[in-house]
DNA sequence: TTGCAACTACGAATTATTTCGTAGCATCTT
DNA sequence: AAGATGCTACGAAATAATTCGTAGTTGCAA
């Protein structure tokens, strides 16, 4: 009945994660190419193949070996996989709270007017949702 | 003349970090005790004070060794690292944008009135420093 | 058909992190 | 004084992540 939950990629699988959803399903090779770009150096070819083969099991992608290039393809949700590890993340370094979080983000970076703009408006968005949504025993001061 | 930057703490490190921005300076045992309450199971007691061992060669802790048990203090600032790794988590995971990082932070999470006011205030501050002359505002209904 | 090029599978070395056992020393108790 | 207690130092095992070399296979080209 229950399909195990995917589990946290690591750094590197996080990387390979963010190409294929940028491009789409794609071989070992161009996926391999696409990471010795935006890195320094030059990747091995057999290290990008191992993680991806370690991906595969732990159902991080899925592959299509019809060909005999196999294509890779990711099996998570940009989306949901951001949120997992943001949750992890605001539970290590900031005791839980999302809010310690969002207050240094905004705080301690430069922050242009038009990302507070879009910040404005998904409170706004936030803000008409929580009071349309029946909260029936909610305390408010 | 330079001293190194101090190292970007791993996941136990940080949590011991944490009980010492929290409480003071602290020995090992009562550094031990405070993290076997908060985790599920008992931390052997060498355990902690190995990572601690680590943590001051990495100058991540300062110690005070004048009476038999060492006293230990945090030798980094809780906002400077949580923003140390801050900057490497939105790199990570949401390639280098924090607006993604709040985004996902307050759409994909509860959030009360009460967050969502404090975080308005910082957009205001923050609008204001920006353009230190100008009073376009509250877009309050 | 023979050989080269590209691909997958897999073992293994390396490094980092976490954990704990044991040894040795100092202090306190009786 | 003798033993128990508690502390530090240190070695080392266990696990995880990353990296790459090598072997073996397949398909294409000359």
């Amino acid at each position: 009945m229950s399909k195990a939950p995917p589990p946290k990629p690591t750094d590197s699988e996080l990387e390979i994660l963010h190409v294929l959803w940028q491009h789409g399903p794609a071989t070992v090779r161009a996926i391999n190419d696409n990471l010795s770009q935006r890195r320094q150096a030059e990747v091995g070819y057999t290290t990008t193949l191992k993680i991806l083969q370690l991906m595969l099991e732990k159902a991080l992608v899925r592959r299509d070996d019809a060909d005999r290039s196999h294509v890779y393809r990711a099996a998570v949700r940009e989306q949901e996989t951001q949120g997992l590890l943001l949750d992890k993340f605001v539970d290590a370094t900031f005791g839980g709270s999302a809010l310690k979080l969002v207050m240094q983000a905004l705080g301690s970076r430069p922050t242009s007017a038009d990302e507070l703009a879009q910040i404005r408006r998904l409170l706004n968005d936030i803000e008409i949702q929580n009071s349309t949504s029946n909260t029936d025993d909610d305390d408010r001061a």
